[in-house]
DNA sequence: AATGAATGAGCATTCATTCAT
DNA sequence: CATGAATGAATGCTCATTCAT
């Protein structure tokens, strides 16, 4: 009944239909009607449709962050916390296909370049799971001496290419597979 | 000036106008102006747009696989295959920005998707580095036991997202640091 | 507070509006922000938007002709009630741009040829300063026999193009080059 | 045949389309329809909407000039170039009914103003009535001391106010009232 | 074979108007 | 009475594809 219902039905769409046929496959009238809109009504919510393909994105991000946030053991040894985030990423994009293949998506198209250029220059001092991980790996020791964005793609590209396969249908991930490519990222990082 | 010549220069064109502005900026008609031939050429050796924009990948796929398995240590130890074509890949897409930037963005669209099943049903029995190293390192105990394409994430998906950081500016991916990284994704796999 | 409160400031508010952006740069929801009233409500006031903008010409047109009527020299020689009108329209028209931009658009659209027309064949009687100039000049045998309509078109066409070049920039009309250009306009009428 | 012959079309459906109907009457798929192209085929020869309309507008004035020029007396007196040049208005905007319309809306419009500023600004040196008329009239001393725009104002706006009130039905201007129009202009501006 | 002008379906966006609250 | 969120028809423009030359 909310404004916000609104807004969110017409998120939900427009990620499930860009989802499943790309970007390219979700005119606005079809985000609108799935959304049970109309086409007019995308506007008074999101400036165009440049904005609206961002803030799906962000919507998915917040939610996925916050997920693996939840019951982040930041006390204990890095590696529990990494193995925390690591098994958390899949678990989640699992059982979220559709947001995953958005944000496969996103990442690989002008607004996801965009995206990663500022979050490299805007350092907004939130927490950061993969600046803590690093940091303080390097400081107890435990993990190589690399810059940080290899760093990152070491410990989490190969879990993102996992998970793709799975839902490509190459290989099912159960839990013991999950263990086996978050120990197996470990050890590329480690010392 | 033979059929072959005019069906290349379309493909370069195409190759470097899509890399440069993505696939949605490059229509038909810039690319045969680019390719110095007429709009309707294009559709003498591509039977639409769809077509082409696979043939291109086709092509870069395999100048990229024939790069690599020049000079292949087939017969050396599984290691030195790996760190071949580890480097290989790193030194190959760091000299061709526009293929890797052409070939990310295949791979991530409804192309690359039709592309990896087709890939997974269609065994065709040619050489592949990949399997080879996987079969080779099982057999000789090298490597985890682990499933064909989850040995192929943690081994190669690392790099090409280096290779991204790099064309994108946040690191720079010189010989010691290639070595590094390939090293560690050699960590990754081996027992 | 009371209803014609509101109706005035929509009427002000499309002026202003659609003297500065056009017709077409003055959608209905940009012109209810300025007036302070909610879109709908402009719907109280006008049946619709044809009908908005031709009330507010009226309200343009009766202002402006009560104006001009001010202090009208009824009872002296036409010449100087042709003086009295001329250099009225320069003195208001300067005065305000906006309603004369307003006026000009009107009378160069479909609603200034529906205007005229009706003009033409409802002759309501009221007083009306140019039949008045027209006839008096004629009786006193000061002014040509000519049409009415060709009557006006010289004694006043002028007048109007030259404000619009005044407002466009193209000369500076003062006190002494008003009086220039009404002498030559009765110039043009007079026998 | 030729590629003229269509750009031609569109230029004529254009300026017929929107001299009855207004500008916004006349959205760019009724024009494709009434030239007998495709709507795309617009775009091939002209860049936009807006350059579509200044080019019939263009088009429009070009010939209206070389009209206006044909057998223009340069070596008589100012007094008879006067006559050639507000007559041959009178004839041809009366000839041309829509043409004026068009031109009407044309002037009164950003466009208008547009192609005004560039006027003034931009002397071409091209050869004009306008100021020819105004310098061989100052020289001779047979025109009043005025400046140019009020010049061209007192001259020509009874002119085009009264072809508009031939159109509009208000007079019927034959060849009679045409000579006592311009010799009534001629008084306002002569010394 | 090669061309490139022509096509028209398709799309993002705007805005006058309505109507539930 | 007043509101302003919702609507969806309308429009300018793009571009893959065709076909006459």
């Amino acid at each position: 009944m909310c404004k916000t219902d609104k807004r969110d039905d017409i998120l939900s769409a427009a990620m499930e239909l860009m989802a499943e046929q790309g970007f390219h496959g979700a005119p606005m009238a079809m985000i609108a009607d799935k959304a049970g809109v109309g086409a007019g009504t995308i506007y008074r919510y999101f400036e165009n449709r440049d904005v609206l393909i961002r803030d799906v994105y962000h919507m998915i991000y917040d939610e996925f962050v916050s997920f693996l946030l939840n019951r982040y053991p930041t006390d204990r040894p890095v590696r529990e916390c990494f193995f925390h985030i690591g098994k958390g990423i899949i678990d989640y994009l699992i059982r979220n296909p559709l947001k995953f293949r958005y944000t496969e998506q996103f990442h690989n198209s002008p607004y996801g370049l965009e995206f990663r250029k500022l979050k490299l220059s805007n350092d907004t001092g939130e927490f950061d799971f993969g600046r803590d991980l690093y940091y303080k790996g390097l400081k107890h020791q435990v993990i190589k001496e690399i810059p940080l964005p290899i760093f990152f793609d070491l410990a989490f590209a190969p879990i993102f290419w996992a998970v793709r396969d799975h839902h490509t249908g190459f290989v099912v991930i159960d839990d013991a597979l999950a263990e086996v490519i978050v120990s197996s990222c470990w050890d590329s990082i480690r010392i």
